[in-house]
DNA sequence: GATGAATGAGACTTCATTCAT
DNA sequence: GATGAATGAAGTCTCATTCAT
């Protein structure tokens, strides 16, 4: 069972930065139907805009009319779907994470031995976090998280206590069978710090050096899962 | 001796210049007496101010302004010590991770087995990195250095490779003697992964949930480096 | 319809951004109705407050904001229709100047004796340039060209250049009629001269010593274009 | 008799904008003995400096630093010697303008029949202003002068109007001679109006269009003074 | 007298936000 | 609903001027 794949997913082609005007508008809009349909459309494009220039520039860099442009829209228009910059930006992080939760807090529910499960939790980070969109609004949550304490406070309530419980509950059960030490329930963080440091790192370093996420992760559970000496 | 002739120039309306430079700020007491220990000083003390800001507020949104005024010196004294608002950011992480790398490679070179060595390794990040302003600079490093590709590729040439390579070096040497896994010493990141976690975690989450980093990190190395069965 | 989640993010106690725009200044009553008209009024506004401002104060010391003051516009409306101030000048010379060079070449063609022609001469440039705002571009051309080379060589090329050969065909017929000496068409910065003298003495001494350009361009053109012995 | 040569020759290599720092100084200070002496000479290396700056940059533009730097004084220096920018500008144009009267006011005083005399006077423009360093600051004059007006005014007073009148009372004794009409007498203007338009021209559009200033003014005297038939 | 580090007013320019059309 | 022209607060950076050394 997996997650609705992430929706906010046209790439725009990377933008030049103060150009030529060149063509501003991501064509005519796609025919949606109804009003609704065609509402819902917009705030979806406003918000895949954002993260493109969000992503590429930092909350405060970013332009509102650069993410108007790649919307297609008028930048009055943004403010009929988001009271301002923040908002925006909060909707970003919210629309692109929750739907996440329900998925991890299923993993988490799972009744097998860990290093089964492992690289089923290898897969989901990869296919739904790391090869999507997902991964640049985690980045973005590490980057500006810290100037927006009220967003920190939702993702923290909202998402990621929600999947700690998850893999703490895996953890202990898993602890309850001998598979890992019972220390380790206590920091679930270890368990996602390898993906989240790939993500990191594919932002700044890829470039000088590539990193295999996939491996590292497989490794990394091998060694934290493997079957261990009675101490 | 200034010339004697009158003023041949009407005073454009306008045009003030003419600052009433004010008595030189008193600041947190000017003992030091000779001019290059001031001037050390005042470099120092703005690049403390511009890590407060950048830390507090991000690199786009401080305020050069807050910075001169954090430093006790005026807008203008930042630029008789750095071109701009960006080299004062590559400065700062510059001057704040370079003298890290020796002791980090040193480290790297100890030949002792793993599980007796990880105890020094946490002490280390704890006391050199975690509870100083290098936290702050590495956050801001994570945060921020997407934006800034000349100083990621400067910080991955001059620091992260060094300590990968040395890390790597011990990790190999561990894995001869059988200790790791092989496949570990691919991955050097995994050895950081929990403390940069921590790092992040401490920015966004501390209020809502503490974490308790070396207990974490010798969580972590407790499994990692655990004595394990012949496969 | 505007996102009703409550606003997460605290607003950072330092940024104010989001100005009260007022109502949109009076202004010279804003009378034009369409779009386009109004878009065009406001350029020509702009383009007349700088060329006031510029005229005053020189290209450096002027300040966008007193410009825009005086268009009735805000400072940043100055840069919905110009890129910055350097364009802004180079406009102001090419709207003015452009125009005249057609007139001057139709004047440059005529069959003519040369002393029933000076006459026209001198009312084209008294009523073209002199009495007219022409002329304060003429002597911020001269005054600030040097520091524009763009613009020295735009206006070389466009309408110096023409102006000149223009002169110069009419002084070469004139002087196969042997009106003038060959040697004057080597030279029609002599037949300008003392209209340019005139712009310039009138911008700086006029008020100690009044100059009647008319009489002297045509004391001027008299004594160059005075029937004269053979030699 | 000739005047004496501008003082202010010193041509400084073309600096580079914003560049290495490279040797500030212009070599130890010249080892005049007296105080006085260096005194002068500091003031004068100042004057010579402050007319490359502003001729390369203008007024407003032009940096009293690199007037410093290419006095080889300290910024601080200039004002032990003017008062401020302004002073500095005005001492430039009355040093550099005032000797020259006497020696225009001799030429006036002359009894020679003007197509004699003018050979003279080409000579004295070509090397007493037009090959010197007082074309700049002729130039300079055109270019700023509106903005100060009490410059403008003592120019008027003090050099223009005399030279104006000297000028006149030749053609005046010439038109009494018959050699020039009346009427020319009272536009000492227009004999000036080549001169200055060549050295307008020469920094505008010499690469464009280069101007033999010798022979322009000789045509123009030339046809101005020629013997004509009796009206 | 000379220096040059320090000052701070002020300029240009950007861009989130508004609102008449 | 949608638009995009207009606004103006605010930020970075410059540079004339001062003054402790």
């Amino acid at each position: 069972m997996t997650t609705s794949h992430p929706r906010l997913v046209r790439k725009a082609p990377r933008r030049r930065r103060r150009g030529t005007p060149s063509q501003h508008r991501a064509g005519p809009a796609p025919q949606s139907s109804t009003r609704q349909e065609r509402s819902a459309a917009r705030r979806e494009a406003i918000l895949a805009a954002a993260l493109d220039e969000f992503s590429a520039r930092g909350f405060e860099a970013a332009r509102l009319d650069d993410v108007a442009k790649r919307a297609g829209v008028a930048k009055g228009t943004i403010y009929l779907y988001f009271r301002d910059k923040e908002s925006l930006f909060q909707e970003l992080v919210r629309a692109m994470l929750t739907p996440l939760i329900g998925t991890i807090e299923a993993l988490g529910a799972a009744e097998v031995p860990m290093n089964m499960l492992s690289d089923q939790i290898v897969e989901l980070f990869v296919r739904e976090v790391y090869e999507t969109r997902r991964k640049d609004v985690i980045r973005l949550m590490i980057s500006e998280g810290r100037r927006f304490p009220k967003l920190a406070e939702f993702y923290y309530r909202e998402v990621l206590s929600r999947i700690i419980a998850a893999v703490r509950g895996l953890l202990r059960r898993a602890a309850a069978r001998g598979e890992v030490p019972e220390a380790l329930a206590e920091f679930p963080q270890i368990i996602a710090a390898p993906g989240l440091i790939a993500i990191i790192w594919s932002g700044l370093f890829e470039k000088f050096e590539p990193l295999d996420v996939r491996k590292m992760m497989k490794t990394h559970f091998e060694l934290l899962f493997a079957p261990r000496r009675a101490p």
